[in-house]
DNA sequence: CGACGCCTTGATCAACTTCAAATTTTGTGG
DNA sequence: CCACAAAATTTGAAGTTGATCAAGGCGTCG
């Protein structure tokens, strides 16, 4: 991953390990005074892959460690530098999208930070990943990664559960894309977004405003319907007062339960 | 798995490992006078996650497997005489479901012999289990086989495999269910059985008789679609001479080429 | 045979798509 | 900051696909 647009010219600027300033907040308890630098503010050593390996690990390995920014629908690659890599993400969403020959196109996953991109020990499976807001990845070698891999078998348990995190992920889409009206795929992919962002309270426990990281017609190949649809149902759910659209990226959403029923219940 | 119809009467046989006769094959080379013989013209051995076993583990394993059949609809359990268990599937077909409270229901996937059901490591994903066919399966206690798994890194490993194997699939469908006609979903599915079910030739390469494992309102619950709607769409390949409808539960697909035409591409 | 389960076929209907256009937002250059 | 062009979103009207409702056929099992 990283570098992008298949054709050459990309925005995306790619920063040397070492030179990393503003995302990193080197202050930290003194626990972490054997935490390499790049690694101290990062997601991923808890909740991710990262999280499994010790501090001389995570040394060695963040010696061939590279940080990269990508921008809004940019494609990103398991390359880097011509080297085959791995990456995890640092920050923003990341789509997952099969193409048909006559161009139909469906987004069959999103992924958030810090959840680990790439596929050791496996095959192809077809799908492209784009960025689908600002992305910043934190970029390995696949032979580093992979020797990383078989010394810590903790690691890749890590990885396993995230693949199965992804499989009862698809389960769950599979029931929408298969059974769900548009009104009740369109609540879902609301609630979808609610529970992986970091969710924006707002005094109560129930109302809660949420950015959206796709656009409309991203939403649509995601419900597998048209923008058209999207559009006239999110309409539907504010009209019904279970959402309000504060602009075209951000919704509130005043009761999660309300929003919640309406991504099940056909009715009103 | 192993016991079923939630009720309680069912017409399942639990068999156990000592008494098998009928599907075991016990000639068999001498590099096989160490494997149990209860595994010895098992699929799993080879393809199946009981292939990283040693004949040692296996023989251990082994001591607490058990063996048992089950009947078109049933539904499966991961216990066994009160035990949790998982198993592996030695024939038949199983399909994962899921439900809602509505009644609507979607087929998540389909587990072909010699697929190892169950999630060692994995809360629960709120799928049920059901025979689609007769399935006759191989159970073993959950502890035992994770202290196998703990043991076998390999074993750990396969079954990772299959997990991205599932992942890979449910991607598929996404596709398949948000983007596709009702022909294509039909065509999609039959193309699915002929590569998964193993293939009768009939002379040539391309000419084949498949067995479908699922009748009409599983289809339609697999593809997102309503019995009668399988139904026309059935007739529709027909009359285009893309299958022939031998009986019901049989058909023959002249040319697979076609077949996968249809099954991408919208017009006659 | 007769009942039941399963599948097919037909007619009508509703949901979602398609086509078309208006409106809002965003980005760019002066 | 404004003007203007391009992109994204919304809205409306008409068209299609697949769902729903309703019969009828076929095969199996008692």
């Amino acid at each position: 991953m990283v570098l992008g647009k298949a054709g050459g010219l990309s925005d995306s600027r790619a920063i040397k390990a070492a030179g990393i300033s503003n995302t990193m907040t080197e202050r930290k308890d003194i626990h972490n005074s054997d935490i390499p630098i790049i690694c101290q503010a990062c997601e991923a050593r808890h909740k991710g892959v990262c999280g499994a390996l010790t501090s001389d690990q995570l040394t060695r390995l963040s010696r061939h460690t590279t940080k990269s920014a990508h921008s809004r629908e940019e494609e990103l690659h398991n390359t880097f530098e011509d080297q085959e890599s791995y990456s995890n993400i640092l920050s923003g969403v990341v789509k997952l999208t099969k193409l048909m020959s006559d161009g139909r196109q469906q987004i069959v996953g999103l992924q958030f930070a810090p959840d680990f991109m790439g596929r050791p020990f496996s095959e192809q499976n077809q799908v492209t990943m784009e960025a689908a807001t600002n992305v910043r990845l934190c970029s390995f070698p696949k032979s580093v990664l992979e020797d990383m891999l078989h010394e810590a078998p903790d690691m890749q348990h890590r990885l396993h559960q995230q693949n199965l995190e992804e499989l009862n992920e698809a389960r769950e889409w599979l029931l929408t894309l298969g059974r769900k009206s548009a009104v009740e795929k369109v609540a879902s992919f609301i609630l979808l977004i609610a529970t992986n962002i970091d969710p924006e309270y707002n005094g109560d426990d129930q109302s809660r405003v949420l950015e959206l990281p796709l656009r409309r017609a991203d939403i649509a190949d995601f419900l597998g319907l048209t923008t058209e649809t999207v559009s006239r149902q999110l309409t539907n759910l504010r009209k019904r007062g279970i959402i309000e659209i504060e602009d075209r990226r951000t919704i509130k959403v005043p009761d999660i339960n309300r929003l919640d029923r309406a991504s099940r219940h056909v009715g009103s």
